[in-house]
DNA sequence: TTTTATTTACGAAATCATTCGTATAATTAC
DNA sequence: GTAATTATACGAATGATTTCGTAAATAAAA
């Protein structure tokens, strides 16, 4: 199972998911810019470490400059952050979070469409 | 604007929307129940001591036993919570959001056709 | 009335996450 | 070759969250 992830631990993922690999620097770069306030480079290179004890991250240690890639997928992140805010805050209803998604965020008439197309596949099993 | 919520701010948050209004001895109960291993009462207070603290919730102390109602929404947190899920694992698409949701939790097919009509709905527009 | 239960208040310990400073080694620039 | 830069490692400071012990007051039970 997926331990819990931390905060700091998702936005690195999240860079690593989009990069596909990346080095300490790169991350901290992207982090930088993101939060736009300078985070320092021994944070970055520190938390990377700890995420590579947790074995959320593999590395690539045969060159002086380590290379880390996600060793845990966005799609298993996804679906138990998704399961877990179902269960706290949606009364467990997968429905009303979608209805509540759909509403807030508004989505593109593309967007919709395909959603649609998307449940009828569904519905036909 | 709605603060970051802690893991155990939220637990609490979900015992009081369901009972609208509780004692810390209540809440607690249902704590300890949820996680099946017994929660120290004074910690249960404690929290909740935080929480009047950081205006989460209401109480009331005209009794000795004090009764507390959450004072903001179980929508609002759903909104807030889902707008940064988004934002950090879904790479900023609703839709890729709703699609997941519909793929891990399964649905029963009477509330498939309750989203389906809620898009039509939304399509209208 | 006296003892026992229950409740709040409060402070501090324990735990966990984040940030940072310093040492050391390797690489690059001069 | 020497100095400056860049990298990792590591420990410790800081900060936030959670847990708990103890005291004091009130209420209930004996």
């Amino acid at each position: 199972m997926t331990s819990k992830l931390t905060d700091s631990e998702l936005e690195i993922l999240q860079i690593l998911w989009e990069l596909k690999s990346a080095t300490v620097r790169e991350v901290n770069e992207v982090l930088s810019k993101n939060k736009d306030k300078e985070v320092g480079y021994t944070t970055t290179l520190k938390l990377m470490q700890i995420m590579h004890e947790k074995e959320l991250v593999a590395r690539d240690v045969s060159s002086r400059t380590h290379i880390y890639r996600p060793l845990i997928s966005q799609k298993d992140t996804q679906v138990n952050l998704l399961s877990k805010i179902i269960d706290t805050v949606f009364n467990g209803s997968p429905a009303q979070l979608v209805m509540q998604a759909l509403d807030s965020k508004k989505s593109s008439p593309k967007e919709i469409e395909l959603i649609r197309e998307y449940l009828e596949q569904i519905q036909k099993r």
